[in-house]
DNA sequence: ATAGATGCAAAGGGTTTGCACTTGA
DNA sequence: TCAAGTGCAAACCCTTTGCATCTAT
């Protein structure tokens, strides 16, 4: 007999390919998306392929470690979810996602009644300090 | 000769295919999709056929007559562009999303010295009204 | 008559899935 | 050992494009 309880067959494995996409996630500075993931993750796991990528994400979504950023438009980028509520900014210039420290907060009541407000999210779009020099 | 002055030779035809997709979204309450538009349109033009839709949503966008709506992880919505601004509500239950009055506004310093907010758009997730029951 | 518009189908880009092979526990 | 994980390629969905045909003007 294993020490696995009966029925509990489903565990995640430590693999290499994780470990690199879930470092790659804890050194950005901004959300990224599943490309640049690969991209970046591409140095530690030379054949790392796209749909692990996908896997990876989908999987490191459910157990909260990411969460999803998604600007108009654009692929989903993904960053750590343990991030305090912020929003975030897009340079329409250089593109780059920017996290933003505030929140005008009290959102529950910009819906109309009956409309229950679970979560939200504020979409900045401008010019980024760099982009604006 | 004729009335067209020389080099004018760019003007949008009236068909009866842009009579029925601008018709539709004169007359619809919440944005809609391309597929929904084609749907909508497909009573009054049988063989309407989707490319014709997006090119027609293309030009629509392109003269101001249409804006853009877009949801997280969802297809591009439609609305007409002459709307006070506003924002959204996307009910997870019914998947509809529902035009909403306010807005926080003085969202300029919402991001850090030296960005430059142009735009911003408001995202509410939740359960509408009708859902709610 | 003729350039613009349409409809169909094929092409594109991003994401997901099927499947045989590999690998961690 | 052997199921979970991986890589590749095919499948999918949405959107765009190519092209022959149609139609406003």
């Amino acid at each position: 007999m294993r020490a696995e309880p009966a029925g509990s067959s489903c565990v995640e494995r430590k693999t290499k390919q994780r470990d690199a996409i879930k470092e790659v996630m804890l050194h950005t500075a901004r959300p990224l998306g599943p490309q640049e993931i690969l991209d970046a993750a591409a140095g530690s796991v030379p054949n790392l392929g796209i749909a692990t990528v996908y896997r990876a994400i989908k999987e490191l979504l459910a157990e909260g470690f990411l969460s999803k950023v998604e600007m108009p438009g654009e692929p989903a980028r993904y960053e750590r979810a343990d991030l305090k509520h912020h929003h975030h900014f897009h340079c329409r210039s250089c593109g780059k996602v920017y996290d933003i420290a505030g929140c005008p907060g009290n959102l529950a009541n910009a819906a109309p009644k009956g409309f229950k407000v679970e979560s939200h999210e504020l979409l900045l779009f401008g010019v980024c300090d760099r982009c604006d020099k």
